[in-house]
DNA sequence: AGCGGGACCTGTGGGC
DNA sequence: TGCCCACAGGTCCCGC
């Protein structure tokens, strides 16, 4: 499910409902959803939640204590807050008790279907330690032309490139073809093969794709929602992603559907050079 | 080095 | 209707 855009959606709802609230309780259902390297979830009790936020799809909960939560949502998880009694559902990995400011109470759930998704109860150092953080590339709508022409070398597929969150953090398989189509690059090319002009466009469309999807709170396909449970709007706005076989928005010839690194891949064959 | 395939999981949708 | 297979937003690990 989550990349970029949506994990900065869930950042963004889930914060206001959180802000300043106190970790009261933990209950870990499924020991495996739990990073091994993780703190016991009870590290986090007594701390305050005082900020949210992102790094590639990652999301940070930092406290006023030196414990953090840093969350992978990878395919199906979510977080999602919900009144002090609802009980967790089938897909329940961890949820929390929290004490608002007001003394109100409320549950912060992690649901996830697949079960890929980890929680990492961490500190700062802890953090920095991790391979996957340590190695995370710069964040896209940061980045410059520059740096990405740096990072994109080699004769493996300009797309694998795009989905190695060492390269760049946070774009995964709609995004990657979204981006693609918008540069009218092939997902084909060799990552190490572009024009100065090339990478540039292709920058100026991962920032444009990944803004405008921002805007519309993410793509829904099933299974993602927000920390409110609602949908994003973004899949509305597909050009070519699940549009194999369908005629190119731009074009009008038909979308071409490939697996590349394991991944389905649709492009134009007639756009994208 | 790099690639493909499998593993981790559950659910859904299409074809027969 | 029901069964079986393919496939799904991600990442890691293994063997060739």
């Amino acid at each position: 499910m989550p990349e970029l855009p949506e994990v900065e959606t869930v950042v963004r709802t889930l914060l206001p409902h959180i802000k300043d609230n106190f970790v009261t309780g933990v209950h870990l259902l499924r020991l495996r959803s739990l990073n091994p390297a993780s703190l016991p979830p009870e590290a986090l009790i007594g701390c305050r939640i005082a900020q949210a936020r992102r790094r590639g799809k990652l999301l940070i909960l930092e406290t006023d204590k030196s414990a953090m939560l840093v969350a992978h949502l990878r395919m199906t998880g979510r977080m999602l807050v919900k009144p002090e009694n609802s009980e967790p559902g089938k897909h329940t990995r961890c949820f929390f008790d929290l004490l608002g400011p007001d003394k109100s109470q409320s549950r912060l759930f992690f649901d996830d279907v697949r079960a890929f998704g980890q929680l990492f109860i961490c500190t700062a150092p802890m953090l920095e330690a991790w391979p996957f953080w340590r190695d995370l590339g710069p964040e896209p709508l940061e980045m410059t032309a520059g740096e990405l022409a740096q990072r994109l070398t080699g004769t493996r597929p300009l797309k694998q490139a795009l989905l190695d969150q060492k390269v760049i953090a946070g774009i995964g398989n709609i995004y990657a073809d979204e981006s693609l189509f918008g540069a009218r690059l092939s997902p084909e090319r060799e990552a190490g093969s572009l024009a100065a002009e090339e990478t540039e466009a292709l920058l100026r469309s991962i920032q444009a794709v990944l803004r405008l999807s921002i805007s519309q709170c993410g793509s829904s396909i099933r299974d993602y929602r927000d920390a409110d449970g609602n949908a994003g709007a973004f899949q509305n706005s597909f050009q070519v992603y699940g549009q194999g076989g369908r005629p190119c928005p731009q074009c009008g010839q038909e979308l071409r559907k490939i697996r590349l690194g394991g991944r389905a891949t649709v492009f134009c064959p007639h756009c994208q050079k």
